[in-house]
DNA sequence: TTTTTATCCTACCAACCTGGTAGGTAAGTA
DNA sequence: TACTTACCTACCAGGTTGGTAGGATAAAAA
């Protein structure tokens, strides 16, 4: 399950493309628009500036502005780099201890083709195809 | 992430379909060749009884036997059961109260095709697949 | 009928995760 | 100097996870 800083991160990062105008957009901006509280925002966002997809500046003026164009910046990306990890059992996940298990599970082989299914699904999609997105059209096609 | 619970029922499916011979099977067996506490399987398991995939009988020569074939029994359902849901965002969980930003979310479609490809997904593997698999050999195509 | 075997049921628990809040510090602009 | 904004750290309540413990119940064997 994805929790509220992959969701939240993601929105930001498209409230920032769809406000992109060169200058720095304040957090407490994105914070407002999107109805999230600034000072929970002000812990996720972080990791985003050290990934370099945005950068921050200081002071008056200043906010966080995107680095790279939006149909640059995967989802799968953020999404790994906000959720530490799109494992979907423990033993695919990061920091995970090789299982003894491993040589006779017959499950592993459907897990580690689940894991591929998930992260290339989020490597396919962009913030400038969410920016495109409209749910109310889709929701017909699903 | 699936959890224990989710991971261990479809092992205690996988065992008692390869040890399948018409008379009942005790957990106990399954416990020790899994190498999975008893007591923690005993809390896991019935609800598998309840969804009518495997029936249960007391006292000597008790134990538990398959209802349906292995061919029958889909993981995605066995998971679902197990799992409480698969939903991959809490707004597409079973229980949720509609999202208010519905209308106006562009990661929502998003959400959603991925939910129904993990349904999807996972519907399309059964128990008997699963008998098949062999982790080693199936490493190399992944 | 007693004993054994097994399912089934409920309560409890420690550790961790989630979704925040609170209170500051550092840096840049007016 | 005053203000604004990013940035950092500690704390916290509530829920989930992954169990353990101790039985009650049912059925077959002795």
């Amino acid at each position: 399950m994805i929790s509220t800083r992959g969701r939240y991160a993601l929105r930001v990062m498209i409230d920032l493309a769809e406000h992109q105008n060169g200058s720095y957009i304040p957090m407490k901006d994105v914070a407002d628009r999107q109805d999230i509280s600034l000072k929970y925002l002000e812990r996720i966002v972080p990791v985003l500036t050290q990934e370099g997809f945005i950068e921050g500046l200081h002071g008056k003026g200043g906010g966080y502005r995107l680095v790279k164009a939006p149909e640059d910046c995967r989802v799968g990306d953020i999404l790994r780099l906000t959720e530490g990890d799109l494992a979907p059992v423990a033993c695919l996940a990061k920091g995970a201890q090789p299982c003894g298990r491993a040589a006779e599970c017959r499950t592993l082989a459907m897990w580690q083709k689940f894991n591929t299914l998930i992260n290339d699904y989020f490597d396919g999609i962009t913030i400038a195809d969410l920016m495109k997105s409209s749910p109310a059209a889709d929701n017909y096609i699903i």
